[in-house]
DNA sequence: TCAAAAGTGTTTAGAGTACACCCATGG
DNA sequence: CCATGGGTGTACTCTAAACACTTTTGA
């Protein structure tokens, strides 16, 4: 890395976030109207400046926590998209975050989420800069993920049973899965799932265990997307 | 994504990259040594400025082409790496990329590869700011993504055989393989290896088919790198 | 008592490993 | 003709998919 620290392109680096949670049937994310140019009233992900002082997680924890009031299940970086032309003003540079949330009860309270709201991600297109693509990587990420570590817990409330969390997959997959043979993997994969002890009959019939999430960051085995 | 764009923090930004190849036995990164403040005489990994008028994948493929006159096997983005503190003379953020690429006969033959040299990734610590980081996430990324991906074809040649690709493989992997069930599964994988029709005796033994890099982004079933 | 969901057991098919064995070349 | 590596066949094991079946609640 050789270069002159004097004389340097002008570049802005800001933070945008896929903000992801299963609401219903349908996989969703958090876009918010633009009220500016460029692309005023169209949606866009939710982002911004990343400050002199903090570093790029820090950036995208601030973003989420202001945007959604809340502390994500889960939080990583997803990629940075830097096309000279992707914003008509000037250069800039984003880092893209991937935040997996549990399903809120109020849409969102957060303090600039004014404009903002969850969405299915199959009827998203059309928004601003780059985010279509943008969107598009964190889902499938999203999608990837689930398959070798424990991050669909991300998506559920402290505590959850097998069902809620079945649900989580085949909403994220789109498609249905065995609830006997995914029940016997999940509880089966060392260090996922934590037994609290106590049970709960929220989604009828039988009552259910509840469980935390385990320790383990990564699945063996992984739960396979290709079944049959 | 709101901001003003008028009044945002100066940052630079470069790219940075982990360029892996297998030289004998090691998995061997490039890595250059730095001929100024901060961090004069310690080796880095080479990167530099984006222009500009040019993307962040051009970036990266430029300073690789300058830095090893060479046409990766495989180029893409590792992640974006901010930190405040990371260049003690300003804000910089760097995107680092991976670069996977054949082993060269000449060790280096850039125009900027003055200082350049191959190093075995696990001698390499001591790296200037935070590039030991980035080099472990480079490392660890090629290492994941052999086992799911055709990707250890861009460390061989255009042709080679069934052992050249396993002894990729076993470098990056750091152990030993079957060769009679390796050889089953890559030329059983669809879309992984296309014969060329050609054989070879160039490592010894019974003529080797010479085989060139399939169509196929993804490798069903992958090939995993826990063996019994 | 019935519907609904939790959870267990069993069968069967496929994939992976280990390893015996044969093939084709150079020296 | 022997050493060397290429390549095939096969038995055994392990996992997962499919699905019958039992358990435990609310209505």
């Amino acid at each position: 890395m050789e270069y002159d620290a004097s004389s340097f392109p002008a570049v802005a680096v800001t933070v945008d976030l896929v903000v992801l949670t299963v609401r219903g049937d349908a996989l969703c994310a958090l876009v918010v109207r633009r009220g500016e140019e460029p692309f005023a009233g169209r949606e866009a992900l939710p982002g911004g400046f990343v400050r002199p002082d903090e570093d790029l997680p820090e950036a995208a924890a601030r973003e989420l926590a202001e945007e959604t009031g809340l502390r994500p299940g889960h939080l990583e970086q997803l990629g940075s998209y830097g096309a000279p032309g992707r914003d008509p003003r000037m250069r800039v540079v984003t880092v893209a975050h991937l935040a997996l949330v549990p399903d809120q009860p109020a849409p969102t309270a957060g303090t600039d989420a004014a404009a903002a709201r969850w969405a299915p991600v199959h009827e998203l297109t059309g928004l601003a800069f780059d985010h279509d693509r943008v969107l598009a990587d964190g889902v499938e990420r999203a999608r990837a993920k689930l398959e070798y570590t424990p991050l669909a817990a991300a998506f559920c409330p402290p505590e959850f049973t097998v069902a809620e969390l079945r649900r989580v997959y085949e909403v994220v997959w789109g498609r249905p899965l065995d609830p006997r043979n995914f029940h016997r993997k999940v509880t089966g994969a060392a260090g996922f799932l934590e037994p609290t002890g106590t049970t709960t009959t929220r989604d009828g019939g039988r009552p259910a265990q509840l469980y935390r999430r385990g320790p383990a960051t990564l699945l063996h085995p992984p739960l396979l997307r290709a079944e049959g």
